[in-house]
DNA sequence: ACCTGAACACCGTTCAAGT
DNA sequence: ACCTGAACACCGTTCAAGT
């Protein structure tokens, strides 16, 4: 835990405060983003960072809107289909940068601007393209529930390297309790060339044309 | 923060340590299950937990595997249609009761036993049912990301209480910023009827039909 | 207006001590 | 074997004080 050059006075800012916790989210996790952490990385004293930001909880619903800045914008006038494919993938590698991203989403309930913005274009491709409210409700709902569940899932799998720890796993499981997990790892995800990243393009095809039946 | 009964010697286990963490994580959240909350709810001193449970990261990892336990082992000589049916909603409702189980996943990377065994037999009901091991592998990952993003997205949801705040947000927001969101909250979702939820079978039925596709 | 130091009421967890 | 008390190194945040 080094400590920072101490940063001149008037040099901090809420945009600073947030890159700095994003970073530091990124690099090691949402539990090591402490104030004083934070205020560490910033060259301050914890407290100089309470003239920026209301509080944690501020920050953190700050992280959340970060994200959503970093996700494409899509523009209603093009082709839906290619239009909302291309901000859900954008979608997923956002939340895949930032890993910790979907589980804050889920205390954080105050919606920054990036996502107002990005939620409003959204609505505009869908609604500016023939889908009447109530299909858009449902085909944006599942759209974004398979991107956000892929992300989450793509999280899980991140802090566990499948395909090396697949061996271990299947060595300490009992295989006689597990065997369609051990055929599966043994068979499938240790074979080279298995990528569980392959199966958003497959889910994302079938929430799209999913949601072109609605439309 | 009422102190509860001091319990009699050896009434303590694992199980109750487990129950009572769920009971409190789902009450207060997670961020008021501390090891001191725990112990009083338990009638406890914060150490005597550490005889029954590793440590704190032990009860979040055995949190999840609960929530598992709650969820339908599908069978794999039934419809397996109807099996991953139900035992998507089995787990969206699972996911729903314990609202924190998403945000907890993220982070969990150790799964139990329950966890372990629901994993199992969905991988038998679609291996029995002339799913490839990879038409498998699409199937569930595709299936179980729209059922956690969808969970996520009730979680989010949840917290906010959309019909009653809509206005609110209407009212605050800059309608000529955000138009499609002021007509999408005016004109659908704060109508009477809607229901965020009636999405959930929407988007089952596309993510299975879709795994059929692939079978 | 912005930053700091000391302090307060919390955390998870250790260790030695009790039964 | 199981439980406790005191202690340690942390938290977020307050408040009064500096510049």
């Amino acid at each position: 835990m080094m400590v920072k050059a101490r940063a001149p006075r008037n040099s901090l800012t809420r945009e600073r405060v947030v890159a700095c916790a994003v970073t530091l989210a990124d690099r090691d996790g949402v539990p090591a983003l402490t104030m004083r952490a934070l205020a560490d990385e910033l060259g301050v004293r914890p407290m100089a960072i309470y003239n920026h930001v209301a509080n944690k909880e501020d920050i953190l619903d700050a992280l959340v809107d970060h994200v959503f800045g970093e996700v494409y914008l899509p523009v209603a006038d093009g082709a839906w289909r290619e239009e909302l494919a291309s901000r859900s993938r954008s979608l997923r590698l956002a939340l895949g940068r930032h890993q910790w991203a979907t589980a804050l989403m889920e205390t954080r309930v105050r919606p920054g601007e990036a996502t107002l913005t990005n939620h409003e274009a959204v609505l505009d491709v869908l609604l500016s393209n023939g889908f009447s409210l109530s299909a858009a409700a449902h085909a944006y709902a599942v759209v974004d529930a398979f991107v956000y569940g892929f992300a989450l899932q793509e999280a899980m799998l991140a802090s566990i390297d499948l395909p090396s720890s697949a061996q271990t796993i299947r060595d300490a499981m009992d295989l006689t309790k597990f065997p369609r997990m051990a055929q599966f790892a043994g068979e499938h995800v240790m074979q080279p060339g298995y990528s569980f990243a392959d199966s958003f393009e497959v889910g994302l095809a079938m929430v799209i044309d999913g949601a072109g039946a609605l439309r």
